[in-house]
DNA sequence: TTGCTCCTCACGTCACGTGAGGTGGC
DNA sequence: TTGCTCCTCACGTCACGTGAGGTGGC
């Protein structure tokens, strides 16, 4: 299969100035053109643009990844480098996760916050403390809501 | 209690010209000076980092969070922009936890990979081909070690 | 006097995004 | 001729990071 420029945009939720952005430093290599100049990508860039879109979420610089791809033309010696490259990443993934969960707490808080303050506003009552909610734990919804996400 | 610039750097990992830039740009407020010009910090602004903290893993712009904050500065003309504003982000963790989770696998599935390409240099077997691995699901894996730090 | 922390200001950087002006096949 | 997709090239942008040169209290 070939795809020009925009149905692999599509695919992978980019502007066309990224792909060109990623071949002009050598990220996606051998691209070729059609006649009237059009960029033409094939299965095996659509394969590299999957890891590189991985790789980027797992917190790795465009360096790193290109790093990554040069062992690759090399694995017999660079093996070695390759695992803890990939160790090191999946560990700062799990401990993405950590923030992320943390953060999603915050803000499901704060959605409780703002909920009990409109309920005030509407009800004349007195507004509640951001003091008073600091406390609260919000670990249960949030595990149960990222639970039906994760299958 | 109070704090030099580089006590609220550690606490929250920041550079120091980070703090500095959120105070050029004005999201960090009333920053008082000691008498040699130091920049003196208070639980509130840690507070409010605590916040920026969040808003960014939530994936908002300075400007998003700028926004959030001059709503709260008059809550009861904006308390439905609040609110519309934090359940958006709230959906869209949810949506980055996927996406991090889909990363995450395709990190678990290439070291599986380079541990079985390291296997077979070792033994002088056959090099195992990606085409192989492409079908392996690591949601078990995945899932198991996620759950382990999220609490 | 020597470190040490902090300061300002200007410029650099990373990973793109935008816009002007032009091309080429239905 | 008119859209439409795509092109190049230059400059802009976002969120900082870096480095030069200087200050001020132990």
């Amino acid at each position: 299969m070939s795809y020009s420029i925009t149905e692999v945009c599509k695919l992978y939720s980019l502007n066309a100035s990224t792909l060109r952005y990623y071949e002009e430093i050598g990220l996606l290599k051998d691209v070729a053109r059609s006649q009237s100049g059009h960029r033409i990508y094939t299965d095996a860039h659509i394969g590299t643009l999957h890891a590189i879109s991985c790789f980027k979420k797992a917190g790795m610089s465009i360096s790193e990844i290109q790093l990554f791809f040069n062992y690759e033309n090399d694995i017999h010696n660079n093996i070695d480098n390759m695992n803890s490259l990939l160790n090191e990443r999946g560990q700062r993934i799990l401990d993405d996760f950590e923030e992320l969960f943390e953060s999603y707490k915050h803000i499901l808080k704060k959605i409780d916050f703002y909920n009990h303050i409109n309920d005030a506003i509407k009800s004349g009552m007195d507004m509640p403390s951001w003091d008073s909610f600091e406390d609260k734990d919000y670990s249960h919804e949030a595990l149960s809501n990222i639970k039906k996400i994760l299958k």
